[in-house]
DNA sequence: TTGCCTGCAAACACTTTGCAGTAGG
DNA sequence: CCTACTGCAAAGTGTTTGCAGGCAA
């Protein structure tokens, strides 16, 4: 997998193996708190090195931006592209998919002679959680 | 305009000055730089205090990310909403607007039980110079 | 053995804050 | 006169880098 002249070594091991148990949106720091409770000895710099390793070999993807504005990440299925809608009020975070929409975004690209190589689409709004209370 | 128990000092009619010039999108360092060549000895610290001030006025908004990942400003159109595209490749933005695809958004966004605040549309494509070379 | 990888600490870029002095209204 | 605003420098954040030693291959 990752042979491609990369050496696996233990730390290398351990951090993607708590990065890829994520199911949700995670950040850095949670991936060094995670990865320092099993191996203490392991430096910042180290997972920082790992996960945008990660990210080159298209393992993980730094999706977006937190309601309080942290880099996110999440692991890259690349089944198939979707959006997030993130919650201002409590940070929740939940996933689209409209083909629709990806269609209007492909025919705006190309109107505009630009040929499109990704997007970042989140929608900021208010679960009404708050509004209830 | 901004007699809302606010100040006016020449630094902060300097900075909202150059930046209220601005067509384009820009980065804060650009406002100290311009701002200084004026106004020698304004400390960074004031223009980003300014630059929060108007854009709680509602004058400016935090916009986007350039290409290489800085976060841009812009004059706030209190006119029509827009979205943007990035050249991944030379770092031209343009702005667009679609509809449809805004309604898209709402729809998908209260069929989620949401309600909208805002959102980030940032499409990143190339324009093709690169290719052309 | 080779040189990629690690830990450490320092460097970094960007932004915020505390404080004492200044000046706007 | 009062207190918001400013400059300065220090402190924060989040992330990257240089280096010498260590270890995977």
């Amino acid at each position: 997998m990752k042979s491609k002249g990369l050496r696996i070594t233990p730390q290398r091991d351990q951090v993607t193996e708590i990065a890829l148990q994520q199911e949700d949106h995670f950040e850095i720091q949670f991936l060094i708190n995670e990865t320092q409770r099993i191996y203490p000895k392991i430096s910042p710099a180290t997972v920082y090195r790992t996960v945008s390793t990660l990210c080159e070999a298209g393992l993980l993807s730094e999706t977006l931006q937190s309601n309080t504005g942290v880099t996110l990440y999440e692991v890259h299925h690349s089944a198939e592209h979707h959006d997030h809608i993130v919650c201002m009020d409590c940070g929740k975070i939940v996933e689209f998919h409209d083909e629709q929409m990806e269609e209007a975004q492909q025919a705006v690209t190309r109107k505009l002679s630009f040929e499109q190589v990704r997007h970042k689409h989140v929608i900021y709004a208010r679960c009404g959680l708050l509004k209830r209370k």
